[in-house]
RNA sequence: GGCGCUAUCGUCUAACGGUUAGGACAUCGCCCUCUCAAGGCGGUAAUACGGGUUCGAUUCCCGUUAGCGCUACCA
């Protein structure tokens, strides 16, 4: 009966939504939700809407909408509706007094079960409260006009043998016994609507032609099935997505995992935004043609449900981490680093130069293009730049072990031969530029009878203060003449 | 407990019922090399278990086990 409609809405642009509580901050779940309902409608040519699901007075907060908000800026996608289900109420309450109308509602007054039952000893499911289901409707008009408080239920076809059924674009067919479904509420006693009641309207009223969310609705889709089909109306084509897990194995949650789950955590740490989605879009997805690595765009093109599989996916982390980069899924970790040595040298200085003022470093535009291609191989998160480079940034080197100077199968005897004579070359006349500064040294390195790795390795630590480091000649290029003597001079006052 | 979903290397995944079960990350080794990276080459590593169906099951069916989800007047 409902075949015809929804065979043409499938056909026309789809509409699709994003749909978060306000509870908390975007996590990378809700985020990947969000970035495949994107990539469909973008795919398609359809309309992206941002809802907020906001009818939880209780546990709704304005620094949580505050931080969706900042997580999806973050993303950089964009949608192109938006709207509050809080200021939508009206709309809902119409549709569960349509239920109530045709007698597939009911009002129960007993007051809210606090889940007790269940727990002790209590066999199988709560499925309705006692005598409320069967109270005649004129006692149940009677005693709502005498403003006794109640909650209005759905009165599941229990009992009639019935069976409801939706198809899913990634789970397939799906049937459950009405038998199994339990009266869940409507409305609650103080008139605000459900999620399952608001979420079922809005999506009529905003013509959603496509629900993409969280595998854990479900066997609640058997529900807004249900209701829309009391209300009247044909259901929109359901997609389910496997969940992301921890790598404990349980559904990512704010209160167990942490900081961790957070978009806003990826985008402090200094991952890019288009490898988190990249990361994240292959996670339950696959284009199935070993791709990995890919553009926006790319992403864009290849999406389809068909790619989409069926079970969970674990993003891996570590909560107690030595280094910020240990903190994080490998695979997401590469993927950043693959795309930010993707970057042109401009784009990447521009978006490095930002995090090194704000850790206090006073740095030139120019400076900071110089340095980008001396490390764009070398970190893995945009923040890595600040113990990558961090001896540009400095006039002065922090401390460091002198031992360090010393080279491979050498002795301080020779590490200060070697500073000596790169004193001498580097004050001589030498143009601070690769060619010339590799000319110079290794002609060094052969007069001093030694093996260029170890001229060059004192003459790394004196002017970086440490071993691993860019090449040789290049650093000192950047570093210029001035700071390399001034340092060289003080690795050698320190092992004299 | 009830109901539902899922099950391929450590992780993410590929494989119209016929492949030496492929790729990527991670890991290990080698090469390159002024260190560190990057890059190149190679190695280790998987179809949860038991029954069917079939000439032939990773693939289809059933069962077991395990994991996850839902089971609120949360979403």
């Amino acid at each position: 009966m409902t075949k015809i409609s929804s065979g043409m809405s499938a056909t026309l642009a789809p509409r699709v939504r994003f749909a978060p509580s306000p509870t908390g901050f975007l996590h990378v779940g809700s985020a990947r939700t969000f970035i495949f309902n994107w990539l469909y409608a973008r795919h398609n040519g359809g309309t992206m809407i941002l809802r907020l699901d906001d009818t939880d007075v209780e546990r709704n907060t304005e620094e949580s909408v505050e931080s969706i908000f900042e997580g999806l800026r973050w993303l950089n996608l964009g949608w192109d509706e938006e709207y509050k289900q809080s200021e939508r109420i009206e709309l809902h309450r119409k549709m569960a007094w349509t239920i109530l109308e045709k007698g597939l509602a009911y009002r129960d007054f007993t007051p809210a079960h606090a889940g007790d039952a269940e727990k002790s000893g209590g066999q199988g499911t709560w499925l309705c409260s006692p005598g409320a289901r069967e109270l005649s409707r004129e006692e149940s008009d009677r005693r709502a006009r005498a403003g006794e408080p109640f909650a209005l239920r759905f009165r599941v076809p229990r009992g009639t043998g019935q069976v409801v059924r939706f198809s899913d674009a990634v789970y397939g067919e799906q049937a459950k016994e009405a038998d199994d479904i339990e009266d869940f509420a409507l409305l609650r006693s103080d008139g605000m609507p459900t999620y399952h009641l608001a979420s079922c309207a809005d999506d009529v009223d905003l013509r959603i032609s496509h629900i993409i969310r969280g595998q854990d609705h479900l066997t609640n889709t058997f529900k807004h099935v249900l209701i829309l089909e009391a209300a009247g109306y044909a259901p929109p084509q359901f997609a389910h997505l496997p969940l992301l897990v921890a790598p404990d194995g349980t559904k990512l949650s704010k209160r167990r995992h942490g900081p961790v789950v957070s978009v806003t955590t990826y985008r402090d740490a200094g991952f890019l935004p288009g490898a988190f989605i990249n990361f994240l879009c292959l996670l339950g997805w696959s284009p199935k043609n070993d791709r990995e690595n890919m553009s926006l765009r790319e992403l864009q093109d290849a999406f389809s449900l068909e790619g989409i599989n069926r079970s969970n996916a674990v993003v891996n982390f570590k909560e107690p981490a030595a280094t910020a980069e240990e903190m994080f899924d490998p695979k997401a970790v590469w993927l950043n680093a693959e795309q930010i040595r993707g970057l042109r040298v401009e784009d990447l200085s521009t978006r490095l130069l930002p995090i090194v003022r704000a850790a206090g470093y006073d740095v030139s535009v120019e400076k900071m293009l110089q340095i980008t291609p001396l490390i764009r191989e070398r970190i893995k998160l945009l923040r890595d730049v600040l113990t990558a480079a961090d001896f540009f940034f400095v006039k002065e080197l922090p401390p460091y072990d002198p031992a360090e100077l010393i080279p491979q199968k050498g002795d301080a005897g020779m590490a200060l031969k070697v500073l000596i004579k790169a004193r001498e070359v580097l004050g001589a006349n030498v143009e601070f530029e690769h060619d010339a500064l590799d000319h110079a040294l290794r002609a060094a390195a052969q007069e001093l009878g030694l093996k260029a790795g170890q001229m060059f390795q004192p003459i790394r630590v004196a002017v970086c203060g440490r071993k691993n480091a860019p090449p040789l000649f290049e650093m000192l290029a950047v570093l210029g003449k001035e700071t390399s003597l001034e340092r060289i001079e003080k690795a050698i006052s320190q092992l004299a």
